[in-house]
DNA sequence: CATTGACGTGTCAAGAGTGGAATGTAAAGT
DNA sequence: ACTTTACATTCCACTCTTGACACGTCAATG
């Protein structure tokens, strides 16, 4: 339910066509919330006829620019300070843990040292990531900033997890 | 994609209801995967069909005891060891994040530390369940028992991060 | 014996999310 | 002039997930 709050959010910086969005989907927030065509294009509708957003401007090539409203605004803080985050505890990765029981020691500890490098990876793309961006002031950057070091301190727990967790199984036999 | 594999592993455990599948997800899989009674006997059916699983015995109530087959048993297997876990990234609480910007300074450091209490009383939370639960040797246990470290590490990691994001706040008017 | 509560299975509607295809226009390069 | 690339929308068919509802059984309690 949450599309629909990205959508505002991002229309809230500046007006922007559907496409537009899907592009700063895949950009900024692609380590955060991912977002199909279709998506992004139905919420687009479905806001538009709740009145949360409109169509500022129309473009070449059949553009519409959408704009968020005084509605859409108000929607958007309350989402903000007034709702608690879903906490949808739902890990692929966690609940493979739960069955490596099924597997040899041996394979079971291959699979949380190969998790650990994943883990590492995904680290160093982070702070490629990082050095690679030029921080300007818009306030996307600002805060794109605080969750990507949200990011590199999660790959570096999940690592440091998956290594413990080898050792754990190791010395249980 | 994974509910399908979280019933097979817990009938790989042992031959399961419908009925106690849901109370296994509620308890020892509540942190990890979550799924509806409509689910977990819909994917039940299914799952028949494909002979992954079968009716081992019909009890009183209608009760149905499935257990897993060994086509199940290879197909969970494969599961475990030859496909990568699916790294969804959707974070309800982190989208915010990008979203502060649309608050006052005051308000979005408010949202940092309440996110931080809110990870405070969930790691207080599972150090009690962890305290509460007889760990006994069945392998669901032992595996359960690094699932459960991880939910501290990330509660911990998640607690720190929004304190420093607050400060950062702080820092950067 | 009547009621209550735990046990147990099942269906349905609606919404969320995925993946792909169809269709076309404008701009830029060769 | 031609072709490619980027821009841009819309539709479709499917699966997954949620939440509620409907139905029925067994065991214990007062």
């Amino acid at each position: 339910m949450s599309l629909r709050h990205a959508v505002l959010g991002l229309l809230a910086e500046r007006p922007a066509s559907g496409y537009d969005l899907m592009k700063l989907f895949e950009t900024s927030l692609s380590h955060v919330w991912s977002a199909t065509q279709s998506q992004v294009y139905g919420e687009l509708g479905k806001l538009a006829d709740s009145g949360l957003v409109e169509v500022a401007a129309e473009g070449p090539r059949g553009r519409k620019e959408y704009a968020i409203t005084d509605p859409g605004r108000a929607e958007l803080r309350h989402w903000l300070v007034e709702t608690e985050p879903s906490r949808t505890r739902r890990s692929d990765s966690l609940l493979r843990v739960f069955f490596l029981g099924l597997l040899t020691p041996l394979e079971a500890q291959t699979y949380l040292l190969t998790e650990a490098e994943r883990s590492a990876r995904q680290l160093a793309g982070l702070k490629e990531a990082e050095a690679a961006i030029e921080w300007d002031d818009d306030p996307l950057s600002l805060h794109g900033r605080l969750a990507l070091e949200y990011g590199k301190r999660l790959s570096a727990m999940h690592e440091e997890w998956a290594r413990w967790a080898a050792e754990q199984l190791k010395a249980g036999r």
